[in-house]
DNA sequence: ATAAACCTTGGAGTAAACACCAAGGTCAAG
DNA sequence: CTTGACCTTGGTGTTTACTCCAAGGTTTAT
């Protein structure tokens, strides 16, 4: 069991982030001392990692938080329901990745472009990299 | 030439979020109209979408700033500087898409670990399902 | 037994990224 | 020449995700 501030030590969290997430429902400790000091087990441990990792992604509280709900609900809800709610997230995960790849892409395009010398910069630009990619890619679609 | 009203219905943002991107030095109008109005020309149009497009990837206005500056101070700057914030911005994105794959492969295991039936989810759970990503990565590093 | 280092709740403050006025000037149509 | 749809600046309001007190109770080490 961990206190607050040793959970937020162990994951680099403050003691006032894990208080926000429990006031907004994504991470309750599993108990409280008799004292009243809150009380975290290894699973809550593992559930904020989730939390955080999700959050490094680009997921906002609230779409973290529905993630978790899969978890909750799981007694109170169908596997048919969880499976499209996953489904659901996949499908926004991929079109994530599809962008960055693009986005990669374009940088890379650039970087490459791009002698790394010493003269001015005049022929290097995300903007004209970007349109050799969108160019390429309209002339794919 | 478009307006300000022109040009935010073609990108189907507000006008005040192309002020505001104004005020923050993400995207100045190339001229202005005898009465004051802003006008914008394609290439502007060119740099908004570029703008949309980073945010929407998950950079931060702060960010796509760095981005932008890229092309803007060229020829203040050497290649070698522009290839290093290039580079940069490559290996974040990188990352960025690493972590997104890990994660879509862990929704992918929970998804098809889900029988997707009628009967209550008891097995289906998020988290248990990234535990065993977790735990095959563990055991590769 | 008394500091020092924890914890509690409650509330106020902050930064980012807008959204939403208000008061007034501009422009095209009838 | 006026009506309605646009534009201007300047300001306030909102949401998200914290961050930072303040006032007081608890634990632990000396």
């Amino acid at each position: 069991m961990y206190k607050i501030g040793e959970l937020s030590k162990v994951l680099s969290v403050s003691t006032d982030t894990l208080r926000y997430y429990e006031k907004n429902g994504l991470l309750t400790p599993s108990g409280r001392s008799d004292s009243g000091y809150r009380l975290y087990n290894e699973n809550d441990l593992r559930c904020m990692q989730f939390i955080i990792r999700a959050k490094s992604i680009g997921f906002s509280l609230n779409e973290i938080k529905e993630l978790l709900s899969i978890n909750i609900d799981k007694q109170d809800h169908s596997c048919g329901e969880v499976k499209s709610l996953t489904e659901q997230k996949l499908a926004q995960v991929e079109a994530k990745i599809l962008e960055l790849t693009r986005f990669k892409d374009s940088l890379r395009l650039l970087s490459e472009a791009c002698c790394g010398g010493e003269e001015a910069a005049v022929h290097c630009s995300i903007l004209s990299a970007l349109e050799n990619v969108d160019d390429s890619f309209n002339r794919v679609s």
